[in-house]
DNA sequence: ATGAGGGTTCCAGTGACGGGAAGGTCAAGG
DNA sequence: CCTTGACCTTCCCGTCACTGGAACCCTCAT
């Protein structure tokens, strides 16, 4: 499989693919004429990548992953450990948005948006609260 | 004002005072040895700027409300517009992360988390659902 | 004279790619 | 045989909002 078909495939652009051959995630294949050639193990580790990094998993998380993926003597405690140190991370990304998004909307209804210059979302921002 | 107290009064880091110079979003004087001198408008701009950055909106939007909030013919109509869309993505992100903090709180609570290596983490994420 | 503690500029790096240039390869059609 | 167009390759720059660090200047106290 070229490049193009595995990107079909996966629905991981091109570049993304390339991308992840050149920090050492997958080592594809090399076709005569320097073309990569996937395996299926490649495509699968990439269906592995894409749907970690759905879950938001940063690359250096996926990689851990992967690792632990390929290795049958595991512990499941270690991928268990990643996933929830990843989990608070989102949870906080949650609270801190929000609070973001009641302040926000909190301003956003107090603010006639009409014509008129007075604006108690510039007050608030200007510190004339 | 040097930066330094101004870093101080604001909160914000000095680096970020200068990158804000650079970006064309304060214009601090200079004194005779080349240091910026930061009268009272500056700091209030800065302080503008960090409770806006703090509600997340991007530095364009920063420029944007910065300019509508020294402009004293603006219409609170344009402030509230440049408001509710940064909420919609912020509630667009929301949604992402709790849609991410779902799957991954159920697979987590799947998983045993002990020394074998089997795991419906990774069971899940090598496509074998 | 020296040292500490300000300040200055400029360059490089972050994360995870995306855009685009310049060029090689391949299969099909005229 | 030649061309065309769709692939593929590498390489470099840009994103966003800073952060770190090097190398250097200024000021004041000891």
């Amino acid at each position: 499989m070229n490049i193009g078909d595995v990107a079909e495939n996966t629905g991981l652009p091109a570049k993304t693919i390339r991308y992840y051959e050149d920090i050492g995630l997958i080592k594809p294949m090399r076709d005569g004429n320097g073309y990569r050639r996937f395996r299926d193990q490649d495509v699968h580790k990439l269906n592995f990548l894409g749907r970690a990094r759905a879950l938001g998993f940063t690359i250096e998380d996926c990689r851990t992953l992967l690792a632990l993926y390929e290795d049958e003597t595991r512990a499941s405690a270690d991928v268990k450990r990643v996933a929830r140190e990843h989990l608070t991370q989102i949870e906080a990304k949650i609270a801190d948005l929000n609070a973001m998004r009641g302040t926000l909307s909190h301003l956003i209804d107090a603010c006639a948006g009409d014509d008129r210059p007075d604006c108690p979302i510039l007050k608030d921002l200007g510190g004339k609260s």
